[in-house]
DNA sequence: CCGCGCCCTAAGCGCTTGCTCAGGGTCGGG
DNA sequence: CCCGACCCTGAGCAAGCGCTTAGGGCGCGG
């Protein structure tokens, strides 16, 4: 029946999307999306779950692939403010890094219903709308990338390797939504702690000295 | 400890697949799946790369899915292999972890095509052929959880959540073969590097004597 | 009451899908 | 020469696909 998506803290995640039965058959669509993957889910299957005929679908998008496109935008626009917002903060860079990863983290576990279409199908968006998505993307990296900067240009951490560590960070927290599983038995804030922690370590100078590898 | 079991070469992992045109077919289904999904690939595509009627493919395999299941076994397998054959070796948990977590993630980049079909399709299974398929994964997690938790028991390591670390360090390397990209300029051997030494970081005690986190 | 616009549906079109099947080359043993 | 055995193909079937189109139900100004 109801799925995870109604344990957000915002009043909907998909608030903005405007007429409401264009609304449900989005939702619709990222159920189905995320359960079966998107080419072997049919417009019938979507249409469906939002309780309406297969033509209805067509009144409120063009193609099964604009829906796929408008849950991937909206899914990279949050996941980012999600993590603008807590780079932008006042901070150590750790401490900043912390926050980011443990929010990020939060969102991908408890949303990951979301996040999986938004991680997994960006293979199946046409052309210009997978450019569009990447560009998305590339920022989210460079978020991750300037607080490291920061934190190794005043001698926070020790990372020989930044453009490196950051995509193992980022990759990291995505693979989240892939294995996050809502009955299981790690609520989405323990997975934030832990991994703001690995993260940590992965990153941080440490005391005894030594430097990196090689 | 075998000195033949070398598995290098350029038709490399799917030697044992015995019939060739059974093999031909086999391994133009992991570029087809790897390049457009499962789901998105059709019969027709994959008897085209093997440059084969559509009907061969119907001589050697029973249907689309035993294909699949047989790329994800012998990938799953090959890569279970890698895992256990660094873990078993003599030395300390640190350097088996290195050795498990460099290797892990060479073959996951180096093998990216397969690996990627092999992480990526596992939904498109049939149930029966998933569980089989889940019970190897669970003994690569074994295996993990095991070095770190003897690194932790002879006070190697400090890891407060043994179990959530290894999930951590498998869903890190197996998400290399979502990135990975063959022309890009990191070589398999330098993100295997890479890893081994942010995964090292993510478990050793550090001098400072700094408990973990809470 | 009518008539118009807004949403929606029943029906179905043209095409592709996974898969089948009767038959055709080729080759070694009689 | 014929013979199955072995692999493979051309042609095609039933089902399902994304998407379209003609029209129905309903609220509302007149």
């Amino acid at each position: 029946m109801s799925t995870a998506d109604d344990t957000s803290g915002e009043d909907g995640p998909w608030g903005e999307v405007t007429p409401e039965a264009a609304r449900r058959l989005l939702v619709a669509a990222v159920d189905a999306f995320a359960e079966r993957g998107y080419h072997a889910t049919t417009t019938r299957d979507i249409a469906g779950r939002a309780g309406m005929s297969p033509a209805a679908l067509y009144i409120h998008y063009k193609t099964k692939e604009e829906l796929l496109h408008r849950i991937s935008k909206i899914g990279h626009e949050r996941a980012l403010h999600v993590l603008e917002a807590e780079a932008d903060r006042d901070g150590t860079a750790a401490e900043r890094l912390a926050g980011a990863v443990r929010s990020f983290v939060r969102w991908h576990a408890e949303r990951h219903t979301t996040a999986r279409v938004v991680q997994y199908e960006l293979g199946a968006l046409g052309d210009e709308h997978r450019t569009e998505i990447v560009a998305l993307r590339r920022r989210s990296d460079a978020v991750v990338r300037r607080i490291i900067g920061e934190g190794v240009r005043n001698g926070e951490f020790d990372v020989p390797d930044v453009a490196g560590t950051t995509l193992a960070v980022l990759s990291l927290c995505i693979d989240v939504a892939r294995w996050f599983d809502a009955q299981g038995s790690r609520t989405p804030d323990e997975v934030g702690d832990l991994y703001a922690d690995l993260v940590q370590r992965m990153v941080k100078v440490r005391a005894d000295g030594s430097a990196g590898p090689r």
